[in-house]
DNA sequence: ATGGCCAACCGTGTTGGA
């Protein structure tokens, strides 16, 4: 079984990479953030065409994400309200950033976290609180069955120095300041394990590379999407990485897929 | 070096990304 996290910056636009990606990384799903499309405009017969089913949650513009599945998913749910309540969930279901199903002994999360604009701005307190009910949310699923967890998304935080091409600053930038990194840290304690970091220790390996920089020439990156997993599920894993590959391409998302493995 | 690039929108600039 593969699982794959992949932030596409368009899924419109980068409809005839993804669907190549997928032909050569057959994988089983593909969790994809920042769709930026309404779900009536969502191309979804290029999957079908792959074999593959769709199930998205999408706004115009901005945000939205999708998982694409060989297999039907079971327990498909959009948004934090189904599994919290309206009343806990709140606004935060405006923003298109969360979906769920549930694929054999294993529900997949998929999830695009809030960017939080800069320190200290009203997008920035929307990202640290979105991650407070991002935990109540995980508490809530843990309790379920299936309660094997496999939580992939860009999650707009890069939590160790070594995630950063260049550390130096990165308390005053956003993604690495200390309160995102607690925030992100108190999610994680609810047993969670960043199942890159089971197969590689060194620093030097990134999902997104800012385009303005030109970034991705120099490596000058950050590992900002993850995939975490329970630790039942982790014991199960066999590898983990990220393809740099559709990076290379022309006119490429600023993400690189990130992939699991698990027996 | 606080710039730079990219995508969506009904747009000839603005907003958001990260």
């Amino acid at each position: 079984m593969k699982i794959a996290t992949w932030n596409v910056n368009s899924i419109r636009t980068r409809l005839e990479q993804v669907t190549n990606w997928l032909q050569e990384n057959p994988v089983d799903v593909l969790c994809l953030q920042e769709t930026k499309v309404v779900d009536e405009l969502f191309p979804i017969a290029p999957f079908e065409t792959l074999g593959y089913q769709a199930y998205i949650s999408g706004q115009k513009s901005y945000n939205g994400v999708a998982l694409i599945s060989r297999q039907p998913l079971t327990e498909v749910s959009q948004g934090f309200a189904p599994i919290l309540g309206e009343n806990i969930a709140g606004n935060f279901d405006e923003q298109k950033r969360v979906i769920t199903g549930v694929i054999g002994d294993i529900r997949v999360v998929n999830l695009y976290v809030p960017n939080g604009s800069a320190v200290a701005s009203e997008k920035y307190e929307y990202k640290l609180k979105w991650l407070i009910v991002l935990r109540e949310y995980l508490q809530n699923l843990l309790g379920k069955t299936p309660s094997n967890l496999c939580i992939c998304g860009d999650f707009n935080v890069a939590l160790e120095d070594i995630d950063i091409h260049n550390p130096k600053g990165r308390e005053t930038k956003i993604m690495a300041t200390d309160l995102e990194r607690q925030a992100l840290q108190t999610v994680l304690e609810l047993g969670l394990i960043d199942v890159f970091r089971k197969f590689t220790s060194e620093g030097g390996h990134y999902s997104w590379w800012d385009y303005r920089t030109g970034g991705f020439k120099g490596n000058r990156g950050w590992r900002i999407d993850h995939i975490y997993l329970t630790p039942g599920l982790s014991d199960r894993a066999t590898n983990s990485t990220i393809d740099t590959a559709p990076r290379k391409l022309t006119q490429p998302s600023d993400h690189a897929p990130v992939i699991v493995t698990l027996e």
